[in-house]
DNA sequence: CCGGATCCTACATGATACTG
DNA sequence: CAGTATCATGTAGGATCCGG
């Protein structure tokens, strides 16, 4: 979150742990970047963008931003030529994990009473 | 959601599993009714209108729709004078109420470690 | 009491071009 | 390669009025 963290996008409080928690893993990037993640090495900015297919420049920074902001992820930059970061889980975003695993269980079971909803995306931890 | 159920607001295909659970989960008051519904009590529309404190119409009838939709509540319509409407979950519904409860513990953890956040909202089951 | 129909605004997301 | 700046756009959320 660039902005403070204690406010979401409309400057309001966020007091509630569970809206809380769905800030960080939300939108529409940021739970993909934390599965991608979720294997513990670190990976390098065009890595993930790679795997994210069609993710701008600016979102991925954007997201990348704000789960640091949030203590999801550490960036470690090298100062090389060509330069070279890499972000990988910290202990707290290694703990959000569980949990997108238990969300994803859930949707999965939910997906296929609906017979018109069967395929996953391909990032998705529950297709491991 | 009152479109069709395998598409988000974006008219894109919902193939992950795990914003699929933060679809219906999500959004600025969902959350919040699937808590208050979570004592497996029917409640009134104006019930959960007053306890939401500053919700409106329009967002209340469209929050439930869509929980409706996604399987997640049924609507039982009584047709007295004045108008009775009554909100309850379904099994579908009471099956997320867990994941909810660990995202409010989750969330509460990580809002702990940030100084300037302590308030929790009141409609959370993490407050029971 | 409940909810549909409009109209409106703020902002999340995206397209593009540009720096070191 | 990584990130920034700017501008454009779709839509979630809200305000208000109306109808049964």
């Amino acid at each position: 979150m660039s902005k403070s963290k204690k406010e979401n996008f409309r400057g309001e409080e966020l007091l509630c742990p569970i809206k809380y928690c769905m800030d960080i893993a939300g939108g529409k990037w940021k739970s993909s970047i934390l599965c991608i993640l979720a294997d513990e090495k670190p990976h390098r900015n065009s890595n993930i963008k790679r795997k994210l297919g069609n993710i701008t420049n600016t979102m991925l920074t954007q997201s990348l931003q704000q789960l640091e902001d949030a203590g999801m992820i550490t960036r470690t930059q090298y100062n090389e030529v060509p330069p070279r970061v890499e972000y990988s889980l910290t202990e707290d975003g290694k703990s959000i994990i569980p949990l997108l695993v238990q969300m994803g269980k859930w949707g999965s079971i939910q997906m296929e009473k609906h017979s018109e909803i069967r395929s996953y995306c391909k990032d998705c931890l529950n297709t491991k």
